[in-house]
RNA sequence: GGAGAGGUGCCAGAGUGGUCGAAUGGGCUCGCCUGGAAAGCGAGUGUACCGUGAAAGCGGUACCGAGGGUUCGAAUCCCUCCCUCUCCGCCA
């Protein structure tokens, strides 16, 4: 969520982020001000009739101790009132603070001021192009040689669990083990700390992270338990310091994560879920980043240099979008994409998506820091995919395979694979 | 899953209805002492919100695992939940 006092001041700036970024109408704005108006006014009228009643059962108490009964009795008659009124200003202030920050749930982080503005995708600026999109030529689109080699059974994965929870066989179920092997540890050289994480979460973590009240119908969840199962490793790692303030020196700090992602993806239909281009279940090396609000720009800059570096080294070509106001969702503050060629479709695949939120999720984790002058301080967090594999090896596929139908292995994934060729 | 014991500030740990935001010790910060350091001595050391102020600050409220309740008054009593530890059971 926005800081209110923030929106207080920048009424407009939050208003026009938030017509930019596609919402219907910004009347959110005016009446988050209006109700907490309204909430700090009922606040301050229940500290003075909550002050009141303390010195009084103050003064009560000292008549006790020494034995006046009769006063504290005559004091303890005249306390029934003021109890009912801090009673009933409790529940309307618990009602009214409740209405306040649904409204603020309901305001979307404002787009950094480098954002371009637009509507749709089609808005989006091609921030970076590498390597050479191969054509379709003689080039199979990964199902077909999967299924071919049997190295991805959909079927059995549909008999077992369901649609979108594939099995991987033999070099496949290798190629994904090498691949998370080699993203783990490229990151841990380039500087992020390794996590294994929990792949359950909690109502709080999803709060903490936006997946609710925002995105719930993403998750899976386990109701007995109360748990949601993870739609990425974001949500446990970024959460992993909720409520706590760093010393400033501590300062950035960075994981990685891999774990298994799952998602409802309700609604997706047709080529967008053929193969491997959307699954319930994926796997995925995610980084995280929690920094000075004062870096946060630039660390967003860092994080996406790092994953395009991972397909630079993997050779496969990939455009680089930044994302316009109208396509970047509701968090951020602003986001690229990483999208990797897919030479068997002849299309983008997204790998990796770099996101700086700013303050907005560390406002809801209470994540601090102690800055220059002792005060507490909201950080800034990021993440990015580093990457999400089924794209991957889909583009893997279609990019190394040869005219005579192997795959060639990735030179940096040739140790892991123990082979050249597969 | 069963039985029991617990959850207090940065840490350890006291506190079983009133003057307790919380003893004491440790840690940390600052000052004194020292050639410098240690030791010693002195002072300080939570978070959030509301009000006020340009700010430093000042006044107030809330918070002793979480949420409810009893009471004029709750860290302390009651209820529900979560977590930790010990023993038993089960188990990779």
């Amino acid at each position: 969520m926005l800081d209110i006092s923030f929106i207080r001041t920048n009424p407009e700036l939050v208003k026009t982020g938030m017509l930019n970024k596609g919402e219907k109408d910004a009347s959110a704005v005016d009446a988050v001000i209006a109700k907490d108006e309204e909430w700090r006014a009922l606040v301050t009228e229940l500290d003075q009739l909550r002050a009141e009643s303390n010195a009084k059962a103050k003064q009560i108490g000292q008549l006790m101790g020494q034995g006046k009964k009769e006063e504290a009795q005559a004091l303890i008659r005249e306390t029934g009132d003021s109890k009912d009124k801090i009673k009933e200003l409790e529940d309307t202030i618990s009602k009214v603070s409740e209405e306040r920050d649904n409204l603020l749930y309901s305001i979307p982080n404002v787009p950094d001021a480098s954002v371009p503005v637009g509507k749709t995708d089609e808005e989006n600026v091609i921030h970076k192009t590498w390597g050479e999109p191969a054509g379709q030529e003689w080039r199979l689109p990964h199902w077909d040689i999967a299924s071919e080699k049997k190295w991805i059974d959909f079927e059995r994965g549909s008999k077992v669990t369901g649609a979108g929870f594939p099995f991987y066989v033999d070099k496949m179920a290798r190629l994904q083990r090498a691949l998370i092997n080699w993203f783990l540890n490229e990151a841990v050289e380039y500087g992020y700390t390794e996590l294994q994480a929990p792949y359950f979460v909690n109502e709080d973590s999803a709060r903490g992270t936006g997946q609710i009240p925002d995105k719930e119908d993403m998750m899976y969840t386990i109701p007995r338990d109360g748990f949601f199962t993870i739609p990425t490793a974001e949500v446990p790692v970024t959460n992993f310091h909720r409520d706590e303030i760093f010393a400033q020196d501590d300062l950035p700090v960075y994981y990685t994560a891999y774990t298994p992602c799952w998602r409802r993806e309700a609604g997706s239909y047709g080529k967008e879920v053929r193969g491997l281009n959307r699954l319930h279940q994926f796997d995925k090396v995610e980084l995280v980043k929690i920094v000075h609000p004062d870096e946060s720009n630039q660390e967003l800059e860092t994080l996406r240099e790092y994953a395009e570096s991972l397909l630079e080294k993997l050779k496969l070509p990939y455009r680089t979008l930044l994302m316009c106001t109208g396509d970047m969702g509701f968090t951020q503050t602003k986001k690229y994409d990483l999208e990797v060629w897919s030479p068997g479709q002849q299309r983008w695949l997204e790998v990796s998506s770099c996101s700086n939120f700013g303050s907005y999720q560390a406002r809801r984790m209470q994540l601090r820091f102690r800055n220059d002058k002792g005060k507490t301080e909201i950080l800034h967090t990021l993440n990015g995919s580093g990457l999400a594999l089924p794209r991957i090896v889909a583009s893997i596929l279609e990019t190394y395979q040869t005219e005579a139908g192997d795959i060639r292995v990735p030179n940096v994934l040739q140790s892991f694979m123990g082979t050249e060729i597969i």
